[in-house]
RNA sequence: GUGCGAGUAGCUCAGUUGGUUAGAGCACUGGAUUGUGGUUCCAGGGGUCGUGGGUUCAAGUCCCAUUUCGCACCCCA
């Protein structure tokens, strides 16, 4: 037997029926950006190791695909490095593939800072990579759909973000939830229990707090090295429950002895109030367990999960103050968020929200009976074309049955007949593919009644 | 990186305590219907049973190794 051929575990081919739906999510998305004045760029899939490393933590670095050096990779390397996995990559692997949309962003902005008008909307839709293990919802590659400020810290920004995650999310029929939640918080209880070096690990732990629960994640602050009297002040912070009017006010207390831990309470404060104030239809609420992975974050962080479906979240990003500062253009804020493609598709497809008609491109199909015939065809196949409707002429002169069933799997809802008594009329034979009936009408009489739908 | 499960036709899968020529549905091709699809009926093609080794008179079935895929953990969109 042949080689049997496959594609790289975690990717995926996609398929004209697939495509369709997939496509119409990211006209929906692209729709939106640009209606809050978001401006398209692009950058390269891959980037200068350089440029990535160090920029998603230490699993984020494990999960980067590498970039053979082309020609003699080992060209540089000597015995030694051989010792050193990290050191050996570093010689025979100069590119990588990105990982998200964010940092390539980042790079784009201090590269170009001359040509940027400040603040910066982008937006950015493109595939990103990780070398993950794929599983439900998880895949090796995939599209982030990104928009972000740039070189503005006003929380208006924040709230434009949630309104534009409430105006795709309505516009696609997904119930979402938006958590939101900010670093500062989280670092101002790290200060309180005592443990300011310690966030990491009590954002890792309390990340958890849906999935594993109060007990156990209580179990793993202590694994992870937090003392006693740190979780028991951790406790009634993690408890906090009730209604916004009422944790606010509590948390104020519980951080009073943190600058930076008020400071993200009045601003997750403020864009909470603006919020309150619009016409949103999606449910957000305050999670002081939301932590989100990525160590960029500096301020709010946002994630979005489906309310009727698990996988995940289908959209997340924060605020970051100091990224482009890696690339030497330091006190430069941003904030973004990113739009999970294809777990978006996940949870439209499992909820059955794609509308029914993205289905056929084609309108009409003529039938080929023969060269003499076909050549006939080809004008009036024009003619149509020109009045904007998308005809296909079947290539082959092969049996009939077999071009009916082409119009048919395609959905087609009409085909063209022509043999030699049509061309004697100069009329074509119609026929009506969901009702099966057909008749005898001119062309322009079709064009006419295709085009003010008065035929069916 | 850790754990669990599965690889049989193009696809989804069945295959008994090991026992003739490995089956079904869908898909494909031809016919009923030479200018008529979607429904129906008939016929046909298509398999080194993931790979390598072992046990046995006999292996799709049991054992070992290997590989690929899926699921969960970790982490994340």
């Amino acid at each position: 037997m042949a080689q049997k051929p496959s594609v790289p575990k975690g990717t995926r081919d996609f398929s004209p029926g697939e495509m369709l739906r997939r496509n119409y999510i990211f006209e929906v998305i692209k729709k939106t950006f640009l209606k809050y004045g978001y401006l398209p760029i692009e950058t390269p899939a891959m980037e200068n190791l350089s440029t990535l490393l160090g920029k998603y933590g230490e699993e984020g670095d494990r999960l980067l695909f590498k970039i053979l050096n082309s020609g003699d990779f080992l060209k540089k390397t000597r015995a030694e490095d051989f010792k050193d996995i990290s050191k050996l990559s570093m010689k025979i692997a100069e590119k990588g593939l990105r990982y998200d949309l964010t940092v390539p962003f980042a790079r784009f902005v201090v590269q170009n800072q001359h040509a940027i008008n400040f603040p910066f909307k982008r937006y950015q839709i493109q595939p990103v990579w990780r070398a993950d293990k794929p599983q439900k919802g998880r895949y090796r590659e995939f599209y982030q759909c990104d928009v972000d400020v740039i070189g503005s810290d006003s929380l208006l920004n924040e709230v434009e973000l949630i309104l534009i995650i409430d105006d795709v999310f309505r516009e696609l029929g997904v119930q979402s939830i938006v958590k939101i939640n900010n670093r500062k918080i989280l670092t101002g209880i790290a200060e309180v229990v005592g443990e300011p070096g310690k966030i990491t690990e009590i954002t890792v732990a309390i990340d958890k707090m849906e999935k594993i629960g109060f007990d156990e994640v209580i179990k793993e602050l202590s694994i992870r090295g937090l003392s006693a009297n740190a979780i028991e002040k951790l406790k009634p912070i993690l408890t906090l429950e009730g209604k916004l009017k009422e944790i606010f006010p509590k948390l104020m207390e519980i951080l009073d002895d943190s600058e930076i831990g008020k400071q993200g309470i009045q601003e997750t404060m403020t864009v909470m109030r603006h919020l309150k104030d619009l016409n949103i239809n999606a449910k957000f609420i305050l999670d002081l367990t939301l932590a989100r992975g990525l160590d960029y974050y500096t301020g709010a962080i946002i994630e979005v999960t489906a309310k009727d479906h698990e996988i995940g979240s289908i959209c997340g990003g924060g605020r970051y103050d100091n990224l482009t500062g890696i690339f030497g253009l330091p006190d430069v804020s941003g904030v973004g968020i990113s739009f999970g493609a294809d777990r978006i598709y996940d949870v439209m497809l499992a909820l059955d929200l794609f509308p029914e008609d993205l289905q056929s491109s084609t309108q009409v199909m003529f039938v080929n009976f023969g060269e003499k015939e076909a050549k006939y065809c080809l004008s009036l196949v024009q003619k149509l074309r020109q009045a904007g409707i998308s005809t296909e002429l079947f290539p082959d002169a092969v049996k009939m049955k077999k071009q009916m069933t082409y119009a048919n799997k395609n959905n087609i809802p009409y085909v063209v007949l022509i043999g030699s008594s049509e061309m004697e009329s100069n009329k074509l034979t119609v026929k009506l593919m969901h009702t099966g009936d057909q008749k005898e009408i001119g062309i322009d009489e079709l064009i006419e009644a295709i085009n003010g739908k008065t035929i069916s």
